[in-house]
DNA sequence: TCTGGGGTCCTAGGACCC
DNA sequence: TCTGGGGTCCTAGGACCC
């Protein structure tokens, strides 16, 4: 299962490469006083990690885990701010190694991808010696580890990766995946998380041997037709070897939303209406940037209780406009809470988490808006770009709907007013990177 | 183990139309 | 007038990934 074996075997050897704790990587290559101290990028009152050092992990701290249960298991973890602007630098210099080995790239995520290197290995040799000249050149360049797996099949390539971790290689050869699945929990799956693998388990199946073995009709039972074609498809090896040309510039994200949660739950509407508008400025101020709109608003609520419901419209016509984003999850809201009886009250009252989110998006140069009888020429549309301006040019803590503005409860605007996007100075312009008051957000996010 | 934020995809039911 | 089937859109929720 290891070493450069005979590439004759090899139909099409798909890479995945990951880094090894990518966030916490970038975040401490300037801070060689961490290198070895446990440190993790996140882990705010409210927050989990994003992102352990090994350093950390070696005291079981994980991604995805509260700050609170962090620091209980490791006292003396240093946790720093991560900046998404550095990431993202980060990986599109990680995309432009990876086109030096193969046109051939899905970047699955910020620190991974897979690599198709069928044409490549005439002249840089085996798959194994691709990826060790991969890795080779991420620490050269970029100062981070990162691992590699080599397989005929993107999610087996994706299981030999993990396993190579930290900062190894592991080859699959085709005639090796089948016992190499077989001995996986059904866990390891690529693809299956906790609810399936519980309801494998509950079925009996824990092993890939047993799954792939499974009667049909018993698999459907325990996980639904669908679910159940495409486990025994994993479970054999036997999923896609080529690639997505995954989205170009030109082809949009699908959604782009934004959620909150309170670093105190709320209960007072206006105080709720104001996240609204903050998180729907935030939202379709990243539409224009992107140059797209989206017909449906969704707005989700997390309730103390962790209750958590989705409500969704669809407009008429896609939009990018803040207004128009605010009052539909507005009307969702209102109506979530005319549907609740009573009204939702007691603990279930109480706001943990909005979220809002755009979906159906399409390129702005499609939408063609027709225009309304009656519509005033310039409307809220340039008012949002007007705002866009400014706050490209100052800074986004800088210009904002007049309702985010931070003024004592007694001078608290009304409702008719605060829904105004007009652009108006801050009372105390936040710096950027800082956290705002009440924010669980990681640090180095910026408000709007 | 008291549980973030950003996404994607799938399923399933109901409405509506042909 | 009743009935059936198929296709598409909308909505809600769940699962998964990083």
């Amino acid at each position: 299962m290891s070493g450069g074996r005979v590439d004759r075997s090899w139909d099409c050897p798909i890479l995945h490469v990951d880094m090894d704790a990518f966030f916490a990587s970038v975040a401490l290559r300037d801070r060689p006083d961490l290198q070895h101290v446990p440190a993790a990028v996140g882990g705010g009152h409210r927050g989990v990690v994003l992102s352990a050092n090994y350093a950390a992990r070696a005291h079981g701290v994980r991604g995805g885990m509260s700050g609170v249960r962090a620091r209980r298991l490791c006292p003396q973890l240093v946790c720093v701010p991560g900046d998404h602007a550095t990431f993202s630098a980060v990986s599109t210099a990680l995309r432009e190694i990876f086109r030096g080995f193969t046109p051939q790239v899905e970047m699955a995520s910020l620190d991974e991808a897979f690599l198709d290197v069928r044409g490549a290995t005439r002249l840089l040799g085996s798959p194994l010696a691709i990826a060790e000249q991969i890795r080779a050149t991420v620490l050269a360049e970029q100062g981070i580890t990162c691992s590699a797996g080599v397989a005929p099949t993107v999610s087996v390539a994706k299981i030999a990766s993990r396993r190579a971790k930290p900062d190894g290689v592991l080859v699959v050869p085709p005639e090796d995946v089948v016992d190499f699945l077989h001995a996986l929990d059904v866990g390891e799956l690529y693809g299956v998380g906790d609810a399936t693998a519980t309801k494998l388990r509950r079925a009996g199946l824990r092993t890939v041997r047993q799954l792939a073995h499974a009667p049909v009709g018993e698999l459907r039972a325990a996980v639904g037709s669908g679910a159940a074609h495409q486990l025994q498809v994993l479970a054999w090896g036997r999923d896609r070897s080529r690639l997505h040309e995954r989205r170009g510039p030109q082809e949009p994200d699908r959604s782009m939303g934004s959620q909150r949660t309170f670093a105190r739950d709320l209960t007072d509407r206006e105080e709720v209406l104001r996240e609204i508008l903050g998180l729907a400025t935030k939202v379709t101020r990243r539409l224009r940037a992107g140059s797209v709109a989206g017909r449906t608003v969704a707005l989700t609520v997390r309730y103390t209780d962790f209750t958590t419901l989705t409500r969704s419209q669809t407009l008429p016509e896609p939009t990018d406009v803040t207004q128009e984003v605010y009052a539909a999850a507005v009307a969702l809201h209102d109506a979530l809470v005319a549907a609740a009886p009573g009204g939702r009250r007691g603990r279930r009252a109480a706001l943990r988490l909005v979220g809002v989110r755009v979906e159906g998006l399409v390129p702005r140069t499609r939408v063609h808006r027709q225009r309304v009888l009656g519509e005033r020429e310039h409307g809220w549309s340039d008012a949002d770009r007007a705002v866009d301006r400014a706050a490209g040019r100052f800074g986004s803590g800088v210009v904002g709907p007049a309702s985010l503005l931070r003024l004592p409860p007694t001078t608290a605007p009304t409702t008719a007013s605060r829904t105004a996007p007009t652009a108006a100075p801050t009372a105390a312009p936040r710096g950027r990177g800082t956290t705002p008051e009440g924010a669980v957000g990681r640090a180095g996010d910026e408000f709007l």
